[in-house]
DNA sequence: GTCTATATCCAGATAGAC
DNA sequence: GTCTATCTGGATATAGAC
């Protein structure tokens, strides 16, 4: 009999959690509207019913998976900008360390899909809409501003700052639904010839290094 | 009375035209299962029970306007395969083109999101599926092809051509995602900026040229 | 907390009049 | 060919026993 409330509220989370895990797979993969509350349950290896004891409804559990999502992608952008690295250093170790991601699949790829698809839909619920229009320009923020900052250095290309940080996520999330379209197929291309957009061709040192 | 053989055959052609207009937009903004027979049906001006007349079924739909799409990119990629421009301007031409197409919403993102979403999904009918895995890496071959080919009079800059032609249709696949997440929002960057992965710098010419 | 029913709703597909 | 009405199945959400 488990009485001691701190045991409760710790297996209560990680029983959420594990639900929150089920749920980005299955609507990442499936879409919102497809996922049935029935697979996720499955996965996590609950009856369906006991799933409405930890989320009110399958709107709502959608609604915690987007803002837990962005909380982590701005987190990241953000721990990002903080470092004292040069802004063109910031700008290779951001694109290798999300190419890294999408490629490990490290649900990644999926939360990026989760998100992207969650926009494109209108059937995408109203809540989960309203976070989305919120949040979705912090990370295009983050990266503009590397821009802007790379090129008063001169140390990133030429271009209106906009621009690039949209070119730079366009780029992740297609490599992200290239990855989730051809599964194990994918094979990333290397970073170096996807960076030529953004900055300067790196010295051609005698040991020169490739990524992937 | 409408007894005129190819005047019925015609009235029949435009009615299935309009049905796999309006089915593009709807499977593409929601995905298969979202998507409502009804919806199209309405979308069209019909009874729902009618679309049952032009198409055995929603799947059957749904293919026929997958192998449409299929059709209309491949048929577009040989095209410009088959042109006698150097390698260089054809891969200029042809991303300035998908750009375009993207940012006037000539249903063509719709159609890129349509196949990569069903490419995504594990709800995809399985002949859907078939039609995707046996279609999809042709519009890649052209490129890579077109890639090698410019290496080889060095128009093109180095690198794997099959990386290169991942990276070029990944960056269209985003930009067709960027745009469908951002709507009216969406403002293309400059492919000049997304050429720069591809293509030697162009010669700073007095009045160099900028798109968008 | 967890399960097994089950109520309710809604979408795909069909029937049949016109 | 076109419509309205309806059958049927499946998914969300609830009820209630344990």
């Amino acid at each position: 009999m488990p009485r001691d409330p701190e045991q409760n509220a710790r297996a209560r989370a990680e029983r959420t959690a594990g639900i929150l895990r089920a749920a980005r797979r299955r609507f990442a993969a499936d879409g919102y509207v497809a996922t049935r509350v029935a697979d996720i349950a499955k996965d996590v290896g609950m009856a369906q019913g006991l799933l409405y004891h930890y989320f009110p409804n399958k709107e709502a559990l959608f609604e915690a998976l987007l803002a837990d999502a962005f909380a982590r992608l701005t987190a990241a952008a953000e721990a990002l900008a903080a470092q004292p690295d040069p802004p063109a250093a910031k700008i290779r170790a951001a694109l290798t360390g999300l190419v890294g991601a999408i490629a490990a699949d490290d649900t990644f790829a999926p939360t990026m899909l989760l998100i992207a698809q969650a926009s494109l839909a209108d059937t995408t619920p109203a809540g989960a809409r309203a976070l989305i229009a919120r949040e979705r320009d912090r990370p295009y923020a983050v990266l503009a501003d590397l821009f802007a900052a790379g090129q008063r250095d001169a140390t990133v290309l030429a271009g209106d700052p906009a621009a690039l940080a949209t070119a730079f996520w366009t780029t992740v999330k297609g490599l992200a639904l290239h990855k989730a379209s051809w599964g194990p197929d994918f094979r990333a291309p290397d970073v170096e010839i996807l960076l030529r957009a953004f900055l300067p061709a790196p010295l051609p040192s005698p040991g020169g290094r490739h990524d992937v």
